[in-house]
DNA sequence: ACGAAGGTTCGACGGCGGTCGTACTATCGA
DNA sequence: TCGATAGTACGACCGCCGTCGAACCTTCGT
């Protein structure tokens, strides 16, 4: 059949000018999370769930993935198994402007 | 007697160099305090603990003063029977590059 | 000396958010 | 078709943080 015999993996994304920055701060000032950015900005591009380097289980990672994406800092999309994580950079200057330069800058800077 | 019957008031303000990302970003991200950070950039100079236009009741506003404190982010003096707060704006600018100004530019442009 | 004004301290409470483990779904490769 | 791999959903737990009211402490004005 041509119909796959289960829904395919879509993710949601809001739109940027949806995001209040309450969501943004509140997305930004978990250490976690911090980590899951920073290593994006520094990876330039995309990245696996999998790949990144953080203190907590899989599913607690899923979840802090879930609160960056309602925030409008990440997009994620699916290949194959895999999920591919990148940050919305320009979107993101649009709407917050200085934010995150300054918040990755901070962090990389006390590391 | 020379001595005061009390102790006089003074207030405890940490080096920039000892407050992390952390600690700047928690306190900037919740709404009250980011209010209180707004009306003080607005003014522009010193503010009495009074003066702000908040939810929330006196006791509630001082624990968040103090967490503005503590994070850096204000000084705070007496003068008389009153407080006066302010911005520690170029000490947050040598240590948290952008970060202040841009909060306050989006929190200004989503008001 | 006294009262009022301006803030603080303390304890209590309630809700939210980060964490985990387990069970589950989707895709790929053999 | 089957197993392995990658990630998700769900429920539970727990600790923390924002909130309040009441009592208290300074300082000023009278």
């Amino acid at each position: 059949m041509a119909r796959p015999r289960t829904t395919p993996r879509t993710v949601e994304h809001p739109e940027l000018s949806e995001v209040s920055l309450q969501q943004a701060l509140e997305a930004l000032a978990d250490p976690v999370r911090r980590m899951v950015v920073c290593q994006l900005a520094q990876a330039g591009g995309e990245k696996g769930c999998g790949t990144f380097e953080t203190p907590v289980s899989d599913s607690t990672l899923t979840h802090h993935f879930n609160v960056l994406r309602e925030a409008g800092v990440i997009r994620q999309h699916y290949r194959g198994t895999t999920k591919l994580n990148s940050l919305r950079e320009a979107e993101l200057e649009a709407r917050f402007p200085g934010l995150l330069p300054a918040v990755v800058t901070a962090a990389e800077a006390e590391a």
